[in-house]
DNA sequence: ATGTTATTGAAAATGATTATCAATATCAAT
DNA sequence: ATTGATATTGATAATCATTTTCAATAACAT
């Protein structure tokens, strides 16, 4: 995604292109890890001396706003946040063992479930009006180590 | 669910029933909402003074590790909490605004979505050992009142 | 009843995010 | 290119939910 596609964008909604937002949208875009604004600001921080991040805070509230941004919400009051990339996947359920608290990543999705998801998200959207931005699926259970030590 | 049931399942994991916890199991019991921790702890200061929004959290921490307390984060650092109970009706979604924080219970599933949801849990069971119990599955997204509020 | 130890509530600490504010930078209009 | 209105910046302080600490108390196995 090349700068002036974003500068376009901040302008159109009545906001202003600066350094420190090209600087910070130069990072996400060529990442796509889900990253915390602390982690963008620490990053930022070696090519851009002297940046704040009240300013991390502000752009991507601005880009949420817009809706090119997710974020994600851990539960422990910090949030994550990524670039809306146009295409599919970065989807990934999470398997919990209830017992021992172990978490695996499972992203390993067949066509039908993709699908299913879109669908979904369009139904929501019809019926509540949510523009959605993304999804969390979780499915506890008891893993394979805990099942046998018993 | 009798608060002598609540108290079999404290003692079972090795913790003390207690004036405090069975307050916040009543009231949990009685409602079906999702309640902040300083929700909680505002209802129960009416009948229960002195009570302490540490006790409050600290209880839905033991609820959290014992398996019967969904946490719910709303991406403003506050959560909310539900106790999930062991019938059909556990099954639903939550659209969670990332601006504001309104949880919108979604339990209209289509036929669709049970039939996926079974076929991946007996996926996720073959290849990963795990025996599932149970799932949650949220969205985010932004509602309509925020995308109209610019 | 007693002793061990988990629990309690108040107060302080933490950590992420937001508000404040004077200095600065952007950019539309000249 | 210069100007002027105003959006943005970064440092600092403030908020807000949640955790930690700790001495006093309560639960419960014996």
């Amino acid at each position: 995604m090349p700068s002036h596609k974003w500068r376009k964008r901040f302008r159109g909604s009545g906001s202003r292109w600066t350094a420190p937002r090209e600087a910070i949208l130069n990072l996400l875009s060529r990442t796509s890890k889900h990253l915390s604004a602390k982690e963008i600001y620490q990053s930022l921080f070696r090519i851009y001396p002297g940046i704040g991040l009240t300013t991390v805070y502000r752009t991507l509230d601005i880009l949420e706003k817009m809706g090119y941004l997710n974020k994600i919400p851990l539960g422990t009051g910090e949030n994550k946040y990524e670039l809306i990339t146009n295409s599919e996947e970065k989807h990934h359920h999470h398997l919990i063992c209830t017992q021992c608290g172990k978490v695996i990543d499972y992203t390993d999705f067949v066509e039908e479930e993709l699908e299913l998801i879109n669908k979904t998200e369009q139904r929501l959207k019809k019926k509540h009006g949510f523009k959605i931005t993304d999804h969390n699926f979780e499915f506890y259970g008891i893993c394979k180590e805990c099942q046998e030590r018993r």
